[in-house]
DNA sequence: CCCCTACTGGACCAGGTGGTCCAGTAGGCT
DNA sequence: AGCCTACTGGACCACCTGGTCCAGTAGGGG
């Protein structure tokens, strides 16, 4: 019923990032997140009215986070002849937010299928809608492909982006590349010219 | 210890397979898939050493479905001229063998994060050096673009194909869009010229 | 001071997990 | 026939999961 309130949220939010980045999101284990955040099934049940609940609110504060340190771009200001200049910045943008563990952490939650009803699934849904849209001012301004669906190049995006993030995760990856690569890729893979 | 032999491992696999379809790989129970093949734990125990040999031995077995089907080409003959061709050609191979769902599925089980030791690791470690071979004779050919490392542009192709294939499952996808897809994507965002 | 509400600790629950063990039994070999 | 091995059924195990319940207790308002 109630949303995560009281004095353990910040504790109860931390411990879950935590728990989400050993054994994911799907795996995450709730006793085990009451363990470290030192607090009680009772308390907890108190607190936030279930493990859903819990992952809700988690998701939704990683969200703010992001959106605390990065204004999201109005995609109507992509249409223009600078199309992809546009593009190269706001990659910039989001990634000084890299950074900041917990923030990346929030990427690797939506790399798992989700089930309606999730903040999950609603977050998605905005963030694909909204690289959806950027991609229509691209088309408008003549820098975007238009030979396939719009949905399609959306979802060719979240995984060329999602390969990319997983290569600069494991291991051998230099970092000043893993940073031009999304520009580079993104634009020959859908640029026009 | 055994490998998985004797009369049930083909309803075992079977069973296997179609939980791994209704759970995915992770989510996966032993007590659910012996009760679809309507095999006793300790039969299957003596099968099948663990939970975990009987996964890797389902992998192995898709993955001799999938060779059966498809013969992979050598990545030496990519060093041509007319590479994009060539890798048109052999996307539409592999196309060929997307109708059976339990092939279809090998892909999914690739998806998620695998833990060293197991047949999953083994071949997907394979595929990746399988693709990147392929990648380094189209640079030799002049065919593929050599400014970034190549294990980021394997990554790239990875997460690239792993987006239209999720894009094709979900809902509204029109399947030629899909198919066709593949080749015009990898060849913009990884093609000379 | 008393009470009432908000919160807490911890026992407890049903149901699931992968895995073990042992007393059988069926089938081929000698 | 006798035996020995390969297999089988099913009870049982420890441990984990998310969730419930209840007897408290701390703290602020009347």
């Amino acid at each position: 019923m109630t949303a995560l309130t009281g004095p353990h949220r910040a504790a109860l939010i931390e411990a879950t990032v935590a728990e989400f980045a050993a054994a994911g999101y799907e795996g995450a284990s709730l006793n085990r997140i009451l363990r470290a955040a030192a607090l009680s099934k009772s308390s907890f049940y108190h607190a936030a009215g279930s493990k859903a609940e819990l992952f809700d609110a988690v998701v939704r504060a990683l969200v703010d986070d992001v959106r605390a340190v990065w204004v999201v771009p109005d995609p109507a200001g992509f249409d223009a002849p600078d199309f992809w200049a546009r593009v190269d910045s706001a990659l910039a943008g989001f990634a000084a937010l890299a950074g900041e563990p917990a923030l990346a952490m929030l990427g690797r939650i939506f790399y798992l299928p989700a089930q309606d009803g999730t903040a999950r699934t609603e977050v998605l849904g905005a963030v694909r809608s909204w690289v959806a849209a950027v991609l229509a001012a691209g088309r408008s301004a003549g820098a975007v492909h238009a030979d396939l669906p719009i949905e399609l190049q959306t979802a060719a995006v979240f995984g060329l982006l999602r390969g990319i993030d997983e290569w600069a995760l494991s291991g051998d990856a230099d970092a000043a590349e893993g940073a031009r690569a999304p520009g580079i890729l993104l634009r020959r893979m859908l640029g026009v010219g």
